[in-house]
DNA sequence: TGACCAACTGCACGGACGTGCAGTATGGTT
DNA sequence: AACCATACTGCACGTCCGTGCAGTTGGTCA
């Protein structure tokens, strides 16, 4: 495939993204100054040969650009090893992509809340921070839960015993709140993560 | 507008989306039991004037949908108020969405590190967390910043001295790292935020 | 110097496609 | 019962568009 074939898909996919459609065949001609229509045929059969578009026949502006325009990927890249006497952002040292999609999988059932006081500090959940929950109403024990007490949401260490459950904090300045059978109570999810911004 | 105008706008997006262009008259009409070209146009009229389309005359499959079908938002909502008796994910709980781009901003000259070790664990930062980095080579003192230290990238605060630089952790087991004037060194970026995946 | 290939030109053909105009069935309103 | 709007049908017209085939031009390599 040559530069005239590239210039070309690049054109393609510029036109498509502006109109809303592709080119035909002699509005390529007209852009690049090829008279015939076969030799716009020539670049778009080479094209097609390596994968860049798939044409249905016979049909006006049949041209489906399979190698969409390079998209700005989303999130932050992630480096891995990074050393001297190299520039940072090198492709070599990418290990993936920090975005909610890519961290979360699946982040439908999922929401974030803004965590009020102090009482996980220990676990690294400081004030300000957002926990990322998955909506679910059971847990395990020893998961960091969001539970709803009395029309509160708090976030704490689930930790069922036989005739009750315990709510515990990370940080040695509040005790365990104890929840019994009596007490409205419902686990509105379980943190999956935890994000702050500086 | 009526029910069949928005099904038939629907139908476009849909298969704008699936082949790259949109559909012919005809094809709608195909696809819709409408034998007659001028039962879709009539359509297309209704629609191009309610501004969902803009149609170039006598132009195939000059059909371009402005109205984009809602994409489905990216990064998780973030709730405010979460209150029982009703349900959690309302609309109206909605404060916003956590999303990389949502927070921070231009990510380009932004990444991302894996973090080894515990010397900045009152900060927050624990093993594994991801620290978000804004590329940058000078920074104000009492930051977190990433440096470059011999070949191996750092987590600290940035303490700069008269005649020196001092790299202080956030635990008490770690001293302050001393930067003098023959180290190599070099700051690679600010710590913008924090991420941690459970 | 001649063979060969890439990169086209030129043209005719037929079907796809948008347009214009005239007409109609259906349902609701006055 | 007459009127009207909605939601189409039916058809002819002309142009847009992809296709097929034959031919040409300019450069490279032997």
């Amino acid at each position: 495939m040559n530069e005239r074939a590239k210039e070309i898909l690049t054109y393609l996919q510029n036109f498509s993204r502006e109109n809303g459609y592709p080119p035909t065949i002699r509005e390529i001609g007209e852009a690049f100054e090829i008279t015939s229509t076969n030799g716009v045929r020539y670049y778009l059969e080479m094209l097609e040969k390596a994968g860049h578009l798939k044409r249905t026949s016979k049909l006006s502006r049949g041209i489906d650009i399979l190698t969409a325009a390079p998209k700005p990927l989303l999130g932050i890249p992630i480096l891995g090893r990074v050393a001297a006497g190299q520039p940072i952002l090198a492709d070599e040292n990418f290990e993936g992509r920090l975005a909610t999609e890519e961290m979360f999988g699946d982040t439908s059932g999922m929401f974030a809340l803004k965590v009020r006081g102090d009482s996980m500090i220990d676990a690294g959940i400081h004030e300000g921070d957002f926990v990322v929950v998955r909506q679910q109403e059971r847990a395990n024990a020893g998961q960091i839960v969001v539970a709803l007490l009395e029309d509160e949401a708090t976030v704490k260490y689930y930790q069922p015993k036989r005739d009750r459950i315990e709510l515990v904090a990370a940080n040695v300045k509040y005790k365990p709140i104890v929840v019994d059978r009596d007490t409205e109570f419902r686990i509105l999810g379980a943190v999956k993560g935890v994000l702050r911004v500086i």
